[in-house]
DNA sequence: ACTGAAGGCTGCCCGC
DNA sequence: GCGGGCAGCCTTCAGT
């Protein structure tokens, strides 16, 4: 089913290869996740809402287009639903 | 650690019995999904989109002042941005 | 985009009906959820580990076949990267 | 609630500055995870199952001791159910 | 058949 | 130390 393995011990060497890359670039992705954190940690230590912070990058990080799209969407069904407020 | 099999073959019996709950509960439940899954390919059908939808349902669900509190908090903090058009 | 509201206010009682269902069931889901909960709780007091056992009722729905052939093809990779006691 | 905004506009300067470090980290992170990405597409092309390579990373970069520990529980719990095949 | 998204589940971190 | 909440991963499904 693989069609990798042609030859029985799986090409070890590249497989170990593949997977020291890409454990390396796991690395750094965590690394840069804990200076994220450093961030957020003094963002709440300067009083502010983490959790809305997040909400705002990700909002952000959107296509904008899009974004004001479905906000639309919601927003009409809301509407219709007698709960505009929620949105 | 586990403190519970002070018998060595672990209370199968036991276990079996939890697991056998546990799995019908887990069938029932799947049951149900699936009925979900067809309102909303019925719903779909008559034009409506069902992201909006679903993320309506969530937001219905949740305590109705901590939404409004997450999102004034929201609010004012895309205004600080100059994105509030975004939230 | 949407198609659906071909008529302004978005045929709102169609919407609602459908919400509704939808909603009924997800109440449904979370309830089967609870007792599902509650039967791990017991599990717990009688000193089983909950998580495993929640592994192996997911195994334990999978096709039976298809975990074999993944057991295997992880085991192989383990192989190649010396460290086969791991899975 | 906040205890940040002491004054009104929520010192929006020094919000706007903790999300610009956060939202720069975040485009580091995601390009990382990009490059991942390229190499497990190298690893699918080379003939690798790359969910397996996924497990395995995951599996690597846990406390060993905690995963032997864990191995051993589901071990036993379907040995007890009578499916120990399927670990 | 593959890619991208959406939901559910697991692991992690904070608060109690 | 435990339980709850949050972020990330895996799996599943729709779309192409």
């Amino acid at each position: 089913m693989a069609g990798a393995g042609h030859n029985a011990p799986v090409a070890a060497q590249e497989l170990k290869a593949l997977m020291e890359r890409v454990e390396t670039l796991d690395d750094e992705r965590i690394a840069i996740g804990e200076q994220a954190k450093s961030v957020y940690a003094e963002a709440k230590a300067a009083g502010f809402d983490v959790k809305s912070m997040r909400r705002l990058v990700a909002l952000r990080r959107k296509d904008r287009t899009k974004v004001l799209e479905d906000k639309a969407i919601l927003e009409l069904y809301a509407s219709a639903l007698g709960c505009l407020d929620l949105v």
